[in-house]
Formats: structure tokens, sequence, C-alpha cells
DNA sequence: TATAATAATGATAATGATTATCATTATTAT
DNA sequence: ATAATAATGATAATCATTATCATTATTATA
């Protein structure tokens, strides 16, 4: 996975929040730097220790629904049955996850192009044989992360 | 997805529990029943309302739990942040999910073994690349199904 | 069979994550 | 400057899930 610069998400952000009389207040800017600077999703707790003390669950959690409602960000559901937040693939590119089912860390990964077309077209497929309006594909990778090999 | 007997199911999961004194009592087996029954996960919820008053609720979890435990049963996450249970691959067979986004539904789908063969290669691959030892793959489909058409 | 040991049940309380309220404070518009 | 609007933070409320524990059912064994 690329990490890009945060500036430009800010600016990005920045953008697409004022067309809907949303502001882009610390809090919001400080859980967008935080996703920006993660390799993969966060859960609201996760999020939280990042930011002890300094931001209140309340307002964290109206945070996170607020910049879904806006698509800055998204839910990935799936590993365990905890909710992470990542940023919106607008910004962050298709990809996928690693989820680690010992330690239950989730990582992004690109897959080489060549692979997702081919996931692409079966969905597209499937989504055929199955009279099924295929939007979008959700692979995750469930093993062992390097850490806890 | 192909629909087996549940007599079958029944047998196996009989001696699968009987090697862990683990009991096969009615409560479970009405759990199996409508997992058998249904052509997708349930969540615990759905699971109740099929047995709306015989099966308190803290019985149905206990039973849910138990039930993983001897891993007669695997949940699902992914539709929102939904949990769902579903019969394990080795008496369901290994498939995937279509979900609705429109009405929260999930479906069970078999991919042709194509491409299901093509999904474990891409994935060893990028087990290899990312230094992350892969066991299996989960792949959701997102979409918008045939009654909320 | 009678009895002890073990497991399951069901009512209820507790937990934990998330959401709702609402008064206060900050930002924007006029 | 003032009014209108939005955001905050403390707190309470919800909702799914888990834990307790006394009671009941099942199994083992004397
Ligand atoms: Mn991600
Ligand atoms: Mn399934
Ligand atoms: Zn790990
Ligand atoms: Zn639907």
């Amino acid at each position: 996975m690329n990490k890009p610069d945060i500036d430009a998400f800010h600016t990005a952000i920045t953008a697409r929040l004022s067309c809907r009389k949303v502001r882009y207040t610390l809090g919001r800017k400080a859980v967008v730097e935080s996703l920006s600077k993660s390799n993969g999703p966060l859960s609201a707790a996760e999020l939280a220790d990042l930011h002890t003390g300094t931001i209140p669950l309340s307002s964290l959690y109206r945070s996170l629904a607020i910049l879904e409602d806006s698509e800055i960000i998204t839910r990935h559901f799936g590993a365990n049955g905890v909710t992470r937040y990542e940023l919106a693939e607008w910004l962050l590119g298709h990809h996928h996850h690693l989820v680690c089912t010992s330690c239950g860390t989730v990582e992004d990964v690109s897959l080489p192009s060549s692979y997702e077309s081919q996931i692409h077209t079966l969905v597209e497929e499937v989504g055929k044989l199955s009279s099924f309006q295929a939007k979008n594909h959700i692979l995750d990778i469930e093993g062992i992360c390097l850490r806890c090999t």
C-alpha cells in the first residue's frame, strides 16, 4: 500500500465537507490524521487510544458517524465482530485486507491489477448467474501475520 | 447452493459432539435445523424469531457459543455489523456470500470451481508477497438482491 | 435401581459498544 | 453586533452479548 500525503487528503476532504455545510474541526481532522497514518483500518477503541484524554468518546463516535455520512470514511467489519474505520476508497484507493486470526490486526493490501480484474470479472459473472446486481466486492485474506509467526 | 439432507447433518453432528462430552439437545438441534433450512447465514435475532417463545435468548446464545466451540457452526460478519451464524464448511461446503446492501439479507453462493481456484492462487501469491501466512479467504459480493431491484 | 457426578436450562443481572439528549460553546451569516 | 446554525462534552439510554446461579435433566457407577 502506497502511503499518500496527508495534506492532499485534508484539501480534498475540506472541499467535500464544505459543500455540505459540515465543518472540518480539529477532532475530525485528528481522526483523519490517524487513519491516514495507519496501514489498516482502526477500531473506535484504537482511535480513542491514539488520542487519550483529548477526544471524548461521544465526540469521537459522532465524528466517525459524520465522516461516514459524508463518505470520507467507511466501515470495515469481518475481523471478529470488530468495527473498524478507514478512509474511503476515493482517497485510499481500492484494496483488500490481511486479517491476522491470531492478534486480530488488519492490514491493507493492494492486489496486482491483473488479480483485481480477475476478481472483477468473476464477480460480474456470479452476479449474472444469481440475478444479483453486484456493486462491489470485499476480499479478506485470513491467516497469520509476520509478527505472530 | 445445493441443499443437503438434514438427517446426514444430525448424524455427523451427533458424532462430533459425542466425542466431546457435549450433548445434542433439542435447543441445539433446533438451531441446526434452522441453519440447515436457510440459504444464508442467520443472525441471533433471526434465529430467535424462528423459534419465538420456545428458546430463551440466553439459551440460544449459549447454544450458538457451544456449537461454534465444537466447530459445528461459524460466524460471519461483514453485512453491516451484524453477526450471523451458519453451518461450518465441513458440513455446508466452501462458499461465498451475496450481501444485499438494501435489505441486508445474506445469501450463500458457490463459485464455479475455476473461479474458486483463481481466487485460491491469487490469495497464495498475495500472501507470499506480503509475508503473510494465508489460511483462507472471505469473499463477499455486495449489491442489490432480486427482491430489492 | 438408587445415587452421585456432570451438563444443560432459564431467569436475571452485568457488561460493553454504540447512540441519543441536551445544555453549553464555537462558528458562520446577516 | 446579533441571530442562526453547528459542534462539543457530559451524561443517560439502548441493544447485543455474556456472566451468574439456582433448578432441572442426563449420564455414570455402585
Ligand atoms: Mn483498508
Ligand atoms: Mn454462508
Ligand atoms: Zn498477528
Ligand atoms: Zn435485498
